[in-house]
DNA sequence: GACGATACGGAACGATCGTTCCGTTTGTCA
DNA sequence: TGACAAACGGAACGATCGTTCCGTATCGTC
């Protein structure tokens, strides 16, 4: 790998991750080239497709959210484990707009290893939830397939309305205290 | 105005109206046209334009949900009429995918007629969380962006994951809930 | 310093989609 | 029924965007 094309690839890596965190994945591809100061073609050399890019931006941060929920898995307070694992992913997604383009896209195409990765995530979040629900912390109907549900798209919702970052955390709150268990119905 | 002319209008309409709902804002105009069994020529004398043809579905489903906000404040029950207006909000956003391309569309571009509506929208909205305040029955510190943002982007995220219909009415509850005042911190 | 392999830039291609244009058809009215 | 305005259909245009291709520049080695 000749010097040059290392440091290209780095820089490509460096504004596609600035840029998809802004505009999320719907930004052309020029616009990452270009950012980068770097022509399409060497972009595409480094990266075959538009969504491998993609995938080497946003899977090293999946992965690293998919092993905090698993870490919390076997912590003390189950209903800490799942509230606090919630609040630091929403805190990801509202902070980089590409997350939510990673799940959604992860929703329709079978192809995408994000797809495999989102679906990890939600296993350890469906365990964070059973073990919640085992010590009454959140209602028992709640499934995990909800909580993540509930958390990305109040959270596309708070970044497509452009609201403050007080607003933001007020919503993922009232979310999260929305699933606790009701007192009495 | 020729009674051929008038039948293909009312045809393009129904065409839109069930594709929108269906697939969103985004579905290409030639799918509606031949939907309607008619020429995309057609379709552009009897709408300039895509964003009218759209403006032209939603705008009365927009417009009555206003109304039913406006009717609800002079309710008895405050709670009662916050709550019952998001959940009527919130059904007609799960059962029509274009309510929010509408609204998103609204949020970003200023030329559109809808923008204008979601914004009396939100008003409504905000007189109806004021009320709901003054009697205790939701959280002092929400605003009315909060609420709308929150029950959409709930709507948006349970549709976009195909949430069965048990599930959208358990994350809009989730919301509803955790928007009343909690009993102690 | 020169040569070959490697990498670069960006013009060009093909697909998609909103919109326009025009030759043809059809409804209406005398 | 005939003629004209009104309406129709769909090919074609232009813009956007992902991707490819190839002539040119650059790096690494002897």
């Amino acid at each position: 790998m000749r010097a040059d094309a290392l440091k290209n690839r780095e820089r490509i890596l460096e504004a596609a991750e600035t840029t998809f965190a802004r505009l999320g994945l719907s930004v052309p591809i020029d616009v990452v080239a270009e950012q980068a100061g770097v022509g399409v073609g060497t972009l595409y050399r480094h990266f075959p497709t538009k969504e491998a890019l993609f995938e080497a931006i946003v899977m090293s941060r999946l992965e690293e959210l998919v092993d905090e929920a698993k870490t919390r898995i076997d912590a003390n307070d189950p209903a800490d484990a799942l509230f606090s694992f919630l609040r630091r992913f929403a805190n990801e997604a509202l902070a980089k707009a590409d997350l939510f383009d990673a799940m959604n896209a992860a929703g329709f195409d079978i192809k995408s290893r994000c797809a495999e990765m989102v679906d990890e995530m939600r296993r350890g979040i469906d365990i964070l939830v059973v073990n919640a629900k085992a010590v009454d912390a959140v209602r028992p109907d709640v499934t995990a397939d909800e909580v993540m549900s509930l958390i990305s798209g109040t959270c596309m919702a708070a970044r497509q309305s452009r609201l403050d970052d007080a607003s933001c955390q007020r919503m993922v709150d009232i979310v999260c205290d929305g699933m606790r268990l009701a007192v009495a119905t």
